[in-house]
DNA sequence: AATGCACTTGCGAATTATTTGCAACAAGGT
DNA sequence: ACCTTGTTGCAAATAATTCGCAAGTGCATT
């Protein structure tokens, strides 16, 4: 445990260990990457952050860790169009995303009223959901 | 043109002449496979698909065509979690999918009041819908 | 603090899905 | 039938992620 870990890390390092996984210097790293970040990086950004607090960290261990803290529901993967996984902590509420295809960005919005109509949907089909994607790909509104 | 042609083969035919693409027995044997299929094939099953009527069509030319065909606007490409790319035509009403994470089958459903709340809520944010993607991920409910 | 073993790591090779270079081939206008 | 230019099959190239393995290291125990 780093002294510079932020109480979000160590919260994270704690819960962890309680389930019998080993900090490791490179997980401490990554956790730390991502705890720091607030946008959806992907496998390549969270090593290059990582490495800023550990420069031995390698891609294989940033996307078995990825994989780890993916089955324990400490992160979310989001596969948009075009490029790879992009990773984000999920200790904020659920949310879901309008990318903007000219630039990329990625905005994060909510809609009860759409989480509400899906679950009624996969009910009416005889379903239960166990989980959704919603994106929306869109561009500024322009007048030009 | 062979004659076991069906007319909606035959329209898109006409349709991808008109816009100058040349139509060779391997595309009409992929453009066949894909009107007759009620699914969402992958590429390799397009592949099998169309070698039944056409069987000197490579996974290359697979690829090469179906790229071409959604960028016209006639197939619509899926990237559902896990597995490869799933292609289907783009000639029914928009529709989303439920996809049964056991079987992994696939559910066609619309519903225009989530369509009507995108839009709402991607004009908030000052952006208008290039296109979206709602894939819901369920199991069959059970009372077990 | 030293010990020991199972879990982790870095590295490079393997995978999976898709794309591309290139020489041979074939639409389709003339 | 001919010619030009787009198209094809094949194999090699990419891109993203996973895996095998020998070396390294948490951490429970002494
Ligand atoms: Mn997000
Ligand atoms: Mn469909
Ligand atoms: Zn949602
Ligand atoms: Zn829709």
């Amino acid at each position: 445990m780093s002294e510079t870990d932020t109480p979000m890390v160590e919260n994270l390092e704690h819960e962890l260990r309680a389930e019998g996984v080993r900090i490791t210097r490179q997980r401490v790293a990554i956790l730390s990457a991502l705890a720091n970040s607030s946008d959806h990086p992907s496998a390549e950004e969270v090593l290059e952050r990582s490495r800023k607090q550990d420069s031995s960290v390698s891609l294989a261990t940033v996307y078995r860790t990825l994989s780890i803290l993916e089955g324990r529901g400490t992160i979310l993967r989001n596969e948009f169009d075009g490029t790879g996984a992009r990773f984000e902590l999920a200790n904020k509420p659920h949310h879901d995303h309008l990318i903007d295809v000219d630039t990329g960005d990625v905005i994060e919005f909510t809609s009860p009223r759409i989480e509400e109509l899906q679950a009624e949907i996969a009910r009416e089909l005889g379903y239960d959901i166990v989980h959704h994607r919603l994106e929306l790909y869109g561009k500024v509104r322009h007048q030009d």
